[in-house]
RNA sequence: GCUGAUGUAGCUCAGAGGCAGAGCAACGCACUCGUAAUGCGUAGGUCGGAGGUUCGACUCCUCUCAUCAGCACCA
């Protein structure tokens, strides 16, 4: 009798016949023997499996190797499990707890619980042993349990996370463990075929993280690392993860003088020194600038507000905790305000508006307090003391989709002329399951996600969505951006709200004489002017674009001799709206530009004798160098009018 | 807020139970200079703060503050 032979789509589209029950490793080996050296595993019929998975019927199967993502992403998981092996290994099976430990971007973690508090050091003698387990090639191996076998054999283990993680899988999952040596873990897999295929891998850090991502469960330890195929990639990306660091806003914002802190001052308080002052200023009139320019009305209203205030509006409900606290006051209690959607409500109300006012669109840069804890604080990021590019668009319903358009193609103009490429729209809606922290209002939440995710496809944008990220009064359309550490935040935001109109009783007299409510858009399109700036500094690593530099060209003459042409130089640039230095030290040239340089000032004009016998000056610019002579009047035309274009 | 690490001159960092160190910056003097650091000199510190152990603490212990990483939070 024939032995029963399953056919096996190859991605190239070529059908093979295999008997059955041959593995992922056979099929590699029948294409070439490169691949079967190369395999950890396969891809079947888009799932990705173990390389000795056996092939029951026919299948697509792909072959994945350390050069694709699936491959990686097994290798970095493997690297987990060897990483929890030799933990295990050094503190005793007994004594470590396993967490979870998956894969993520870069790199893998893993949460174990574990008396003895992890040291860096400790993270190096993980990593000898990690080695040393590599060396041993151990067989790594699947296999399929109950249950009951499964609660039976991580109850032997005492280990409370991995029972609870069996606990709550759905009863159809199929459970597995891996083998590897001595070391077993609960695991979906697939996994690389043997520890020796680990060759290069690092230990980054270990910090505290709760059990399943809940404050009131236990604290436990997460170790970070990275694996690389080859010790090449490691070395490469562990040198761009310092070279980020040197892009980190705190530094270069220490650097360029831009801000600084004071513990004299406060935690969380952003002290804005004249350079980063300049920059701020200089955000702060184009964006008032642009807004009046398109109907928006800027006002100014207090920072601080009566509790009542925001008890009508329900942030008192919600975001009590991180307000600073009330002080009372004769018959007042006030609050210093952490949000200014309230005061702009009472703009609104300060007169009767017919349908024929809509949509107003009140704005203001304003100046709010958030209690932040502690924790959260980071440089410019996040703060305790901010200034919101805010507005609130008070409009009718069928005015939403063309406000909403609006505000998006604001969005899109100021990210053209600041320069921001990278960024990635979010629909943020509420998360139905969380009751405590959204308006309970089931029929309003369905109806406005629904109208908001219908304006963001009409205008073809594209976008994710993210559930539990919604205001607690409304979705957003939030515009997320990354930082030079890869964390993502969100920079500009546009939310629909129903709520706060209704809250305060917003009323508008319609075409028909009756009373109508409007609906808010809240926005914020430059986002805090804390936030624009550690952002447009990691953007731009500091050489931020001539229109938005604090310094914008500097005059340096060769010697003390020429310090007279200087000073007309510097009147001419600053008689044309150029921010310009002059630097009259003396010192010798070549240190009056590094540090020039140093300062990531656009422009140097360097003059001498043949400048000032012919009117010109040397011009060397930021990331060009030296670009020889030219006619003063010249240059200061072209700097104006790169300044004009806002050219980035 | 939680877990851990760190805190020494303006900046970057070394050191260490027995007199506090370097480079850069600052200041002074000389050099008058042509595209990323001229030379010499001077000054600069309650070693984050408080308490304790000790003959003696920057060093060891406790507490506290700040910063950093991560978690949680982010209207």
């Amino acid at each position: 009798m024939q032995a029963v032979s399953v056919k096996v789509t190859l991605p190239d589209g070529a059908v093979r016949e295999y008997a059955q029950g041959s593995t992922i490793e056979d099929v590699a080996g029948s294409i070439s023997s490169g691949l079967k050296k190369n395999a950890v595993g396969g891809k079947v019929n888009g799932k990705v499996v173990d390389l000795n998975y056996a092939l029951t019927g026919d299948a697509a199967v792909e072959i994945v190797t350390l050069d694709n993502a699936d491959g990686l992403e097994m290798y970095r998981h493997s690297t987990a499990h060897l990483m929890a092996q030799a933990i295990k290994r050094i503190y005793g099976d007994q004594a470590v707890k396993l967490g979870i430990g998956p894969v993520i971007e870069d790199g893998f973690y893993y949460d174990i619980d574990m008396e003895h508090a992890l040291t860096p050091e400790d993270l190096l003698a993980i990593e000898k042993e990690m080695e040393k387990i590599s060396q041993e090639n151990l067989s790594i191996s699947r296999r399929e349990v109950s249950r009951e076998d499964a609660l039976r054999i991580f109850g032997e283990l005492g280990d409370p996370y991995k029972l609870e993680l069996i606990r709550d899988l759905p009863e159809d999952v199929v459970l597995s463990i891996y083998d590897q040596g001595e070391f077993y873990d609960l695991c979906r897999g697939p996994h690389l075929p043997s520890t020796g295929r680990i060759k290069a891998f690092k230990l980054l850090s270990v910090a505290g993280a709760y059990w399943r991502g809940n404050a009131k469960n236990k604290m436990l330890q997460r170790i970070y690392g990275t694996a690389f195929p080859k010790k090449a990639q490691l070395d490469e990306h562990l040198v761009l993860l310092e070279e980020a660091k040197k892009r980190d806003h705190r530094k270069l914002g220490k650097d360029l003088k831009m801000f600084t802190f004071a513990k004299e001052v406060g935690q969380g308080l952003p002290i804005w020194l004249p350079k980063g002052a300049k920059l701020r200023r200089v955000m702060e009139r184009y964006i008032v600038d642009v807004e009046e320019s398109l109907g928006y009305q800027h006002v100014y209203t207090p920072v601080m507000g009566s509790v009542e205030l925001y008890k009508i509006s329900g942030h008192w409900d919600h975001y009590q905790e991180d307000m600073f606290p009330k002080m009372e006051m004769d018959n007042e209690e006030l609050v210093l305000r952490p949000m200014n959607c309230p005061h702009h409500m009472m703009v609104y109300k300060s007169d009767m508006r017919s349908y024929r006012d809509l949509p107003i669109r009140i704005a203001e840069l304003a100046n709010q307090f958030r209690y932040e804890m502690s924790g959260a604080l980071t440089g410019l990021h996040r703060v305790r003391a901010m200034t919101l590019n805010d507005a609130h668009i008070f409009c009718r319903p069928d005015q939403i989709k063309e406000e909403f358009s609006r505000v998006v193609r604001l969005i899109q103009r100021v990210y053209e002329d600041f320069g921001i490429k990278d960024y990635r729209f979010r629909l943020s809606y509420r998360d139905p399951k969380d009751t405590e922290k959204y308006y309970p209002n089931d029929e309003m939440w369905e109806m406005s996600q629904k109208m908001l995710r219908e304006v963001v496809e009409e205008l073809g944008l594209p976008f994710f969505e993210a559930e539990g990220e919604a205001a607690f009064y409304g979705p957003k359309l939030d515009v997320q951006i990354r930082t030079a550490l890869k964390k993502e935040e969100t920079l500009s935001t546009a939310q629909l709200d129903f709520l706060l109109p209704e809250r305060f009783g917003l009323e508008y007299v319609g075409e028909d004489g009756n009373k109508h409510r409007p609906v808010v858009i809240h926005r914020g399109i430059i986002s805090t002017m804390e936030r624009m700036t550690a952002f447009l500094l990691e953007n731009f690593t500091g050489n931020l674009p001539t229109w938005l530099s604090p310094v914008q060209a500097i005059v340096i003459p060769v010697s003390n001799a020429f310090d007279g042409y200087v000073k007309q130089v510097e009147e001419q640039l600053l008689a044309a709206g150029v921010r310009v230095e002059a630097d009259y030290r003396n010192e010798k040239l070549g240190y009056k530009i590094r540090e020039a340089q140093l300062e990531k000032i656009p422009y140097m004009l360097i003059v001498g004798e043949n400048e000032m016998n012919s009117g010109s000056v040397s011009v060397r610019k930021r990331g060009e160098g030296d670009l020889g002579a030219q006619s003063t009047q010249e240059v200061i035309d072209k700097i104006v009018s790169e300044i004009r274009n806002k050219v980035v």
